[in-house]
DNA sequence: GTCTATACCCCGATAGAC
DNA sequence: GTCTATCGGGGTATAGAC
């Protein structure tokens, strides 16, 4: 089927611009780089996108369409083992491609959304999403007497913001001896304090 | 003196620099609109800068030279009421120009690091200094006996944490409904419950 | 110190052959 | 479906007059 080979064609142009992403950054991106990333013509991406702008959305769009969904695990396993992998998921993602640089190009583009409105609608809605579903674990978890019983709104809201914080600094500093102990023991940490649990990281 | 004229120039170009930011995006920067605002023309900047890069990096160090240094009230004032002046400075910086949009030009820049050494150094560095100005008034309420006692390096890793997910989520997010509450409030929450002080906010 | 003019390059996008 | 060739425009940076 045409339709097919044309996803397919969109789906190598969506991983190619993911690598050229990576190599260039996204101020300096070009359709020229995809293309070689490709190891087709330019002209060819304008049979499946009507503009670079399209293209780079179309990446956005697929990146984000799995990115914070449920794992929603078998049901013996404890709620708190489901939300620390969801958590890790996010922070260390399946891998994309070779290299898990997923995190780096997300926030090259959500930085997009400071003047770009089709961005921002988009990481409004990825914000939420998360929100909720960490949410709704959370009450899951305090149900089923797991967790402490708190205000599981206001708690998913500041694992989020935690979150996007640590996205920001992993990106955009070099590793500090200065730190105390990596981030993403610290998230642990505070939901151990907060919900009365125990998390146990395994350290890299 | 020239070198007085030079310095004022100089100032006037990052002020140009920084209002053309706001008004194009990071990705759509370019002499031309910078010498646009500042009304003069392009070569112009070149007597003064080597490239545009040059121009860019000028900004940057000038902008987080001041940012995050301890205000040192004087002695009378409490620690809690220094800390959260301290924050308050962070998220609402004092007036660079007109409008306080500081926190977007920021960020912009911030995720420069992503691809480019210079940036990350810099930002490296502020994170540091930071976490360390926050330490040092943790550290100060627990021997006055006004805070609980903390881990002081940790909580203040987390702050910082904090105010960089703040700082991402209000750039690139729009204003939420489904959110429990401003960001800015549950930032003096956590530092209530954590510190055993009571943040009252003024809201807005 | 500041300007105009311009060199030179790369970019996004299109036309049209195969 | 994929290519080569090319157009028009805007980008950074420089030369040289005032």
């Amino acid at each position: 089927m045409t339709e097919v080979s044309g996803d397919e064609t969109r789906a190598a142009i969506r991983r190619a611009t993911f690598q050229a992403l990576r190599r260039h950054g996204y101020a300096n991106l070009s359709i020229a780089h995809i293309a070689t990333e490709l190891g087709k013509s330019k002209s060819l991406l304008y049979s499946y996108y009507e503009s670079k702008d399209d293209v780079l959305v179309a990446l956005l769009d697929h990146t984000i369409e799995g990115y914070g969904s449920d794992p929603s695990l078998s049901a013996d396993t404890s709620i708190e083992d489901t939300l620390k992998q969801f958590l890790e998921t996010l922070l260390v993602p399946p891998d994309v491609d070779e290299e898990s640089e997923l995190i780096a190009v997300l926030l090259e583009l959500r930085v997009q959304a400071v003047s770009d409105i089709a961005y921002r609608e988009r990481f409004t809605i990825l914000d939420q999403r998360l929100r909720i579903t960490i949410t709704d674990m959370i009450e899951r978890g305090i149900e089923a007497g797991e967790f402490a019983s708190v205000d599981a709104t206001r708690i998913a809201a500041h694992v989020v913001l935690i979150i996007n914080g640590m996205m920001l600094q992993q990106a955009t500093t070099a590793a500090d001896a200065s730190m105390p102990t990596g981030p993403r023991q610290m998230l642990y940490s505070y939901l151990d304090e907060t919900l009365g649990t125990n998390y146990v990281v395994d350290r890299r």
